[in-house]
DNA sequence: CCTCCTAGCCTAATACTTATAGGCAGGAAG
DNA sequence: CTTCCTGCCTATAAGTATTAGGCTAGGAGG
């Protein structure tokens, strides 16, 4: 098929487009071979194996979704900054589902060092920066905000949503408000402040 | 291997006990088979194929969290109850991660109704029965829930919280405080109340 | 007691995916 | 021109999924 030869970068490249159509658990060295018009056993001058493969693309996906968050945070602080990155995250995964999946692929130690984890933290602290956090209470909301995100949408992607009155959009901003508001406050509504005495159940 | 005979039932049960030791991906047929000293071919009188034993996998994970979650919520309300439900999925996940990530398998339509995904829905309502929310609001309130626990827990397992200072227990309480202060807040802290205007960066 | 039937396991065969080893051809470098 | 190296190939082998068909022990019925 295509006569400019492989390359790992195509092959990443190829083997992406192939998760976002068919999933990433289709993303195999035969499918991949295939599509090139190559036997399989070629393709291993590439990758070192089917894992690596999967690996690759994981971090492609890491890559791209840290590129457009950074392009969605310029210009925005506050909640303008909380909605948009949360909306870079949830229309990646629309838009490539099998990408995101592979996001999600569990990465060996020294992968997931050199991925772009780190940059997606330093994303979530720039939200924050709009908030006035202080350190322990920054990375707890952190955590938070990528749980909120992440949850819902892996929620919505495996249809938990589907058949629901409010339909999904309304419930994401409903969450990203609630979120806002919740990093918005003073110590007061925040835990670490007194929790009122377990009022019991009537 | 066993001398008792194969069953639908004891198939599942030990698919389920080799996916927390090796990962759900480890249960396939050929390695179920050689843990009963059987034959694959053997396997097909009691399931159709693998990714019917798969799905009875997933769906006996989510009936068990669904009953532990039962039993959980007895007898408690509000945050009590809030962070006892939240704290079974979180130890399952823990204590069975393969089953757990069985229960994130995707099921076709028909196991998906059949499944006890609605129960979960239950729960989560009940939760909120010890906060006043009304419909719209609630069905929010319930898939923010659902989302912060499955997302923490998806970070947590895939170890995005490992080298943090702040363990991810205190997160985890951290967060479970900060949805228990947002849900106890009247309308005021709620989305769907007036926004303030937007005020962009400094 | 004998027959028959069935449940439960088996062998055999096919296909697909991963993986390794080694071969060949054509262009770049000398 | 010769050499070598890159990039793809064939061949081979192992693991998994799935189907077709066969064998047997043990219970139901006569």
């Amino acid at each position: 098929m295509a006569r400019v030869g492989l390359t790992v970068a195509r092959l990443v490249e190829s083997g992406a487009e192939l998760a976002d159509e068919a999933g990433f658990d289709a993303v195999t060295l035969s499918a991949l071979a295939r599509r090139h018009g190559v036997k399989v056993a070629s393709l291993y001058s590439h990758v070192a194996n089917s894992h690596d493969l999967r690996s690759r693309i994981c971090l492609l996906a890491v890559e791209e979704m840290a590129d457009r968050g950074a392009t969605a945070l310029a210009g925005r602080a506050g909640r303008d900054a909380l909605v948009a990155l949360a909306g870079v995250y949830r229309t990646y995964a629309h838009d490539h589902p099998g990408r995101y999946a592979a996001a999600e692929y569990r990465l060996d130690a020294v992968d997931a060092a050199a991925s772009a984890g780190p940059r997606h933290a330093g994303l979530a602290r720039a939200v924050l920066r709009g908030y006035d956090l202080d350190e322990p209470e920054q990375t707890h909301a952190v955590r938070l905000m990528g749980s909120v995100i992440r949850g819902f949408v892996n929620l919505e992607l495996a249809g938990g949503f589907s058949h629901g009155e409010p339909d999904a959009e309304q419930s994401w901003t409903w969450c990203l408000d609630a979120l806002d508001a919740l990093l918005r406050r003073p110590a007061d509504l925040r835990p670490s402040a007194p929790t009122t005495p377990e009022r019991s159940t009537p």
